[in-house]
DNA sequence: TCTATTTTTGTAACGATTACAAAAATGTAA
DNA sequence: TTACATTTTTGTAATCGTTACAAAAATAGA
């Protein structure tokens, strides 16, 4: 596991350190898609030192080299995806659960391009109520 | 034109005031997808007392009423779009200049949805580098 | 080991957005 | 019209996620 994370960042020019490997595998491991938060509280036990700042910059390093994703959406806290191959995303306007969706990526990816234009990255969200909040919703109207 | 945004305003449940009738009607004419201080800065002169929590409320209501979408992108300023009907966006990653692009909805809208959740609102989006950023870029290596 | 470079850390600053309360505008009923 | 209630606008202060910065710690190379 560990030894994977190693070469995933060094493949993507990233030095293994302690932190950077602890970020990078909590990414792998939990497809959440987290908040810079909620990635500190996690790894905070394990590495009683870490800083928020180390967080932020680690994450900045991890986007910039392609080694993730960020996910902007609505207002608030910016959140982060381990996996770039593509898929969509769907969100809960409710409770802020974003999930996965696979998507066959033949309708998107290269297409509509606007003349002249290069196009690095292609981003799918479905926006909604999920399941378990229409369900809630439906109790409480009811 | 003004008594169209009126009407336009009222099907959406929002009481067509001054402000915010220049707001809507900034956003019907200036497909730009511009950013509170654009609209801000773009109304004052014929505004001269318009606040910017002013337009941060109008917008505000008027993306709750369905009269408008945000665009989250990237860091940073929240862009507003007075178009709702479906169609994707590029994003040039340099310049920062944010355009329509047409798009046959029927491979997205309805699609993919997760079990049980409901779909309100679908975002395709695409980044890179548009063509004027390019040809500069081009030429600065040559 | 010694030294240069990179990384981490904590604090302070920044900036977009929101909260709040007062002032202004608008609507309604007599 | 007047009086009163409601809505909207406005300006300031607060909030909060993120970044800037500089010092401390860790790491790499000779």
């Amino acid at each position: 596991m560990q030894s994977e994370i190693r070469k995933y960042l060094e493949k993507h020019g990233v030095r293994p350190s302690l932190q950077r490997l602890a970020v990078m595998e909590y990414l792998r491991t939990h497809r959440t898609h987290p908040t810079v938060d909620e990635i500190y509280e996690a790894l905070s036990p394990q590495i009683p030192t870490l800083s928020r700042t180390t967080v932020y910059n680690t994450l900045n390093r991890l986007v910039e080299q392609g080694a993730i994703l960020v996910i902007d959406i609505d207002k608030g806290n910016r959140r982060y995806d381990g996996f770039t191959e593509f898929h969509a995303h769907f969100l809960c306007d409710r409770c802020g659960v974003l999930e996965d969706i696979a998507v066959e990526d033949s309708h998107f990816v290269g297409q509509h391009t606007p003349p002249g234009a290069q196009i690095r990255d292609v981003q799918l969200l479905y926006k909604g109520v999920c399941a378990g909040c229409r369900q809630k919703e439906s109790k409480n109207i009811a």
